[in-house]
DNA sequence: ATTCTGGTGAACAGGCCTGTATACTGAAGG
DNA sequence: CCTTCAGTATACAGGCCTGTTCACCAGAAT
């Protein structure tokens, strides 16, 4: 790569950090393309030069920050064979980067409806995919199974652990045995 | 009340229910003064007199509108003497009325940050003591009782409804159902 | 009939935003 | 050395918002 085009980059970079930044700060919904611009140390101009459409903004700058502050792999969950430890270890290390990222994560799902409607379906397409991840071949069948995903999602969504966490002012670890119990209940359920 | 108290009234009346209207459409967030006195066929002039303090004027709208959407009577749950029954009857009752007001409540808990702190502090409030009343003599002592309480809040909290019968699909039914058994699992265990 | 006064209409200065256009600068790179 | 072009600086026209001031009107109240 030359010089020109990493120079380039850089700014990009630039532009897409800030904005991520600003996102985590006072969320989508207020962030100007004139505040992302002094933000990124660059004039309004090169932002509109560089994303023309601000929806491909907003998805590199879900790319970037989510390459800085990976998410648990949930592909590892699989390893436990057993519901319960399973779906503990998922909520533990879920609810332990909720935590961690708390602040930052808030107006994101706060500003959800303004964002584009393509990161929203990654969102939600996420969620779904955990969800089944936990449950693996412990889902139900029917409308159990339904219910059960439900109840699995749900509880992997970063709001309900919000909820519980910071609203009803439990410790993770209790959140996190709440949940479990709770899953293992609905699953178990003869 | 004389006939020109009157008329100033129903000014006042115009412009809560006028405020009322915008913020379970378009969200408290971006309500403006100019968008209310529109709303209300007034002058911005008129909104500030009557309203120096928006404050208030969102106390106003939010009782305005509860007056006008009366929400299920939580008191006449203690009569249901099983906390199986109570919880979801409590549950089908407001989960009916999350229903029915789905749209309009979405706003409202999507801008909560942006409104009056002592109307959040109502909210809250308001969640606690549904929970109290929903467990009753049911609630474990110690750290069980906490947990269950947190579960309890959790539940009828219009966002968990959201959750589960928008997002994840549920009939309120299910959710119902899902919600019952989930609160008597916890509160029974051994 | 006259006085109050809630509401109107118009205007102000100030703020922040948008998207676009202009001419300029400075460094990479042939 | 000289071209190319990413980024700058500055400006414009347009939009919507805020809070406040002033003169004015018309209908209640006395």
């Amino acid at each position: 790569m030359s010089r020109r085009a990493e120079l380039v980059d850089e700014t990009r970079r630039q532009i897409t950090a800030a904005t991520a930044r600003l996102h985590t700060t006072i969320g989508p919904a207020n962030t100007t393309v004139a505040a992302i611009a002094e933000e990124a140390g660059v004039t309004r101009l090169t932002v509109y030069r560089h994303f023309s459409d601000l929806d491909v903004l907003f998805e590199a700058c879900r790319a970037h920050w989510r390459a800085e502050n990976p998410p648990p792999n949930a592909a590892t969950w699989s390893a436990e064979k057993d519901l319960r430890r399973r779906a503990r270890r998922a909520l533990t290390e879920l609810y332990g980067w909720y935590r961690e990222h708390a602040e930052e994560l808030f107006p994101i799902y706060r500003d959800m409806t303004s964002m584009p409607l393509s990161s929203q379906a990654t969102m939600r397409a996420d969620n779904r995919r955990l969800g089944d991840l936990v449950l693996g071949d412990d889902a139900p069948r029917g409308k159990a199974g339904q219910e059960a995903r439900a109840l699995a999602r749900h509880l992997l969504d970063y709001r309900t652990w919000r909820s519980l966490a910071i609203q009803q002012e439990l410790t993770d670890a209790q959140a996190v045995d709440l949940g479990v119990r709770i899953l293992d209940s609905v699953v178990d359920r003869r």
